[in-house]
RNA sequence: GUGAGUGUAGCUCAGGGGUAGAGCCCCGGAUUGUGGAUCCGGCCGUCGCGGGUUCGAAUCCCGUCACUCACCCCA
């Protein structure tokens, strides 16, 4: 029988979800911090909730339910998994629109799941830590998220991320202008997406090889080569603007947002950046990926997406939104050892060692009245036995050291005959005997 | 969907045609009011699975599955 957990999803032991739960309470602390509520939505979506959103791949990646009762037959789907939590927003915001307040701020941060093929840092199962705040087309929102996210990298201990910053409009301006056929829209951004991996003559080959007119390619790279000798997004933006007439709005809210982004805790973080795409169908406006240097995916993404909840409601309302992945953060943290030392702390701050043969009671009620005094308390399970009584303490000692748990309580003869407990200092193997009324006070202190 | 690598004890791994190994873990002992070291002993295996070659396969060949990594895409 394999008893591993299903292909790309995880087990937690307990040091896991320390490390999960701390990393979620910086999240949840920091977005708190500015303004957000919490959401959560179910786990499960009517499929066509789901369908078309995402665009052809991610649709590809949805895990789908199959019908029960006589449709089992069929083999059809009717719900599915959520694959993000940015849609069920946009549902969300469309079902309770009349209840919710004019500017919706959520965070929502709940495992999404996808299809995919699992490698370093990419589950079937995985949370999002998402932000996004609804019903506002100000680039102060862009600012705020923005600043939230790099708040809680940085919180973190992150200080080598960047967040690099587009917007769709400005490339499908770009798009439109060099007359690029629609179907070739998707390719032609990812070739373009891919400049610091293969660098200009590799996108120059690639997107020839897509069949597009040599004249195009020159004028596309030739733009991007400019940008580059470019030393300030400012001047990037100047170029784009007389080379893309069309583009004038995407360029401006770009200025603001680089301009806002420069007083907020995103400061020095934020880079222009005329290559990202993303994959995702959904968005309309600026576009956003996180990222450090040594890890392949990105740290999160977003953007803004003005007509996704007009896709349930009928009627278009502005949203923009942020998503940080919990185990992308996690995996970077793990290999550059970024947690605190109090996250491996053990489980008890004392263990309550059973000396005698039958006194199961004797030590029970100890480890009540220091589970009453707000003391972690493990009572070891097992009492030794009459024949081996010694071997059985020695193995006691032995655990709670080894579970790195500091003391530990013993009452023995003298102790039962005196009215005291004996508290011993697992490191350094000092007892020190005191009155058992004020051995929790006592213990309070040390820990 | 494409490509590569790895599957041997609970864990980390060695062994590459001739009796299945080491370290760690676990259990017991040296040590009866006491422990991290040391020493001694013990437990632990369909060598991922199926087929083929061979007198003989953990080892070579084919297939398959699982995991890992990379591509694609993404958090």
């Amino acid at each position: 029988m394999n008893t591993g957990p299903a292909r790309g999803m995880r087990d937690f032991l307990p040091e896991d979800v320390r490390r999960r739960r701390y990393v979620i309470g910086v999240v949840t602390e920091v977005y708190e911090r500015y303004g957000f509520e919490p959401l959560e939505t179910p786990s499960v979506e009517n499929l066509e909730t789901l369908q078309g959103k995402y665009g052809e791949e991610g649709d590809r990646l949805i895990f789908k339910i199959l019908k029960r009762g006589e449709g089992a037959q069929t083999g059809q789907a009717d719900l599915a998994l959520r694959y993000d939590l940015t849609v069920p927003l946009a549902r969300v915001a469309a079902e309770y629109r009349g209840k919710l307040p004019k500017f919706f701020k959520r965070y929502q941060v709940q495992p999404v799941w996808r299809a995919d093929r699992p490698q370093k840092g990419r589950f079937r199962e995985f949370y999002q830590c998402d932000v996004d705040a609804i019903g506002s087309k100000s680039t102060a929102v862009e600012a705020e998220l923005l600043a939230a996210a790099a708040d809680v990298l940085s919180r973190l201990g992150f200080t080598d991320f960047t967040i690099r910053l587009n917007h769709r409009q400005l490339l499908s301006a770009m798009l439109e202008t060099w007359h690029v056929p629609a179907e070739q829209h998707a390719t032609v951004l990812v070739a373009l997406d891919k400049l610091d991996k293969v660098g200009l003559d590799g996108v120059k080959g690639d997107l020839l090889a897509q069949g597009l007119p040599a004249g195009t390619v020159d004028a596309m790279t030739a733009l991007y080569a400019a940008c580059l000798l470019c030393c300030t997004p400012e001047s990037v933006l100047d170029l784009i603007g007389e080379a893309l007439p069309a583009a004038q709005s995407a360029i401006g809210e770009l200025r603001e947002i680089l301009a806002l982004s420069a007083v907020t805790s995103a400061a020095g973080t934020v880079r222009l950046d005329l290559f990202l795409a993303r994959g995702l169908g959904y968005y309309t406006g600026a576009i956003f990926e996180i990222a450090v240097p040594d890890l392949a995916g990105s740290l999160g993404g977003g953007g803004r997406y003005d007509n996704l909840i007009g896709m349930f409601s009928g009627e278009d309302v502005p949203a923009c939104g942020i998503s940080l992945g919990l185990e992308r953060m996690l995996v970077v943290m793990a290999e550059r050892n970024m947690f605190p030392p109090s996250l491996v702390a053990s489980a008890a701050d004392v263990m309550v060692v059973q000396w005698f043969a039958a006194k199961t009671d004797l030590c029970l009620a100890l480890a009540t009245e220091f589970r009453a005094a707000g003391l972690r308390v493990e009572l070891y399970p097992e009492a030794p036995t009459e024949d081996n009584q010694k071997g059985a303490i020695v193995k006691q000692f032995q655990y709670a050291q080894a579970r790195g748990i500091p003391f530990a309580a013993v009452i023995g003869k003298p102790e039962l005959a005196a009215g005291t407990v004996s508290v011993r200092t697992l490191a350094t193997r000092q007892d020190d005997s005191r009155p058992r009324a004020d051995v929790a006070a006592y213990l309070k202190t040390k820990i």
